[in-house]
DNA sequence: CACTATGTTTTCAA
DNA sequence: ATTGAAAACATAGT
């Protein structure tokens, strides 16, 4: 699930256990999480200490005393944990660092999308990846600026890292919503009036996500994400609901935008301007 | 078995 | 140079 709020809890957690703390081992159990050889990642990263971390958009970075920086992006579904023992190591754990005191902080990715990368400094990997302004400091006159030029649907604008990093599917119809903003309008024919909207959408979705550790169950009912399916009938009274909370009687609608499932309200968000 | 999935990158076309 | 559509990646869950 990891978009900005995840990777933004996953490296509160990582700086908690890290920071300060020397890596004595290196442990790859699957070399298919890495962009980079297993021999040289190896060779920057035993013996450094994580001297701070850092968030550009969906990227984490775990800054180390050689001056080097590690980059860990989790894809569709990675994840953070720490273990001591063997036995207790997270399912699909692809690599681990291991402290001097025996904790282990695991990278952990099922579908394996994610990846850690060396970079000589974020300034660098930012240039090379080519990201854009982090969502959570972007202003309304640098999106309008970004945005507004573009030809393409709103929503898929907003995916792009190129010009605003962080957004990822789920929380780009829940700001649309929220802005109420169609996601199939063209970015380029946005008022200056829906970048502000938008703008507050985006710094009202990521602070609430944060606030509540990307815990989606917990986001208040005002929030479109209730809709999705994910926390279905799972547990009592987190079925998805499927109307909208500003209109009781209108169903969330489903479609794809960009290739991507796209919900929206009918009712709030209209392609008309 | 069929189908979907929170992300990125590439490829091919218009 | 833009934009878009589709596929690819690897796998789990329903």
């Amino acid at each position: 699930m990891p978009e900005l709020p995840e990777v933004e809890t996953y490296r509160r957690l990582l700086d908690e256990l890290l920071v300060q703390q020397q890596l004595v081992t290196l442990e790859v159990l699957d070399a298919h999480v890495l962009a980079v050889p297993e021999d040289e990642l190896r060779q920057a990263v035993v013996g450094a200490t994580v001297t701070a971390t850092h968030r550009l958009g969906k990227n984490c970075f775990l800054e180390l005393s050689t001056g080097q920086v590690l980059a860990l992006h989790f894809g569709m579904t990675g994840d953070v944990g720490a273990y001591r023992h063997d036995h207790d190591r997270p399912r699909f754990t692809r690599v681990a660092f291991h402290l001097a005191d025996g904790l282990r902080v695991a990278f952990i990715d099922p579908r394996k999308f994610g990846r850690i990368r060396l970079a000589g400094s974020i300034a660098e990997f930012q240039r090379a990846k080519k990201i854009g302004p982090d969502a959570l400091a972007i202003t309304a006159e640098e999106m309008q600026q970004g945005l507004g030029k573009k030809k393409t649907l709103i929503k898929p604008a907003l995916l792009d890292q190129r010009l605003t990093a962080g957004l990822g599917n789920w929380i780009v119809d829940e700001v649309l919503f929220q802005a109420q903003i169609h996601p199939e309008r063209l970015a380029n024919t946005l008022t200056a009036e829906e970048f502000q909207a938008l703008h507050a959408a985006i710094q009202l979705v990521l602070r609430t996500a944060i606030e509540h550790e990307a815990v989606y169950r917990h986001f208040p009912a005002s929030f479109l994400i209730h809709a999705r399916e994910w926390d279905d009938s799972a547990t009592p009274g987190t079925e998805a609901h499927r109307f909208c909370p500003r209109h009781p009687k209108v169903e969330i609608g489903k479609h794809y935008v960009g290739g991507r499932a796209t919900y929206h309200c009918p009712s709030c968000q209209l392609l008309a301007t």
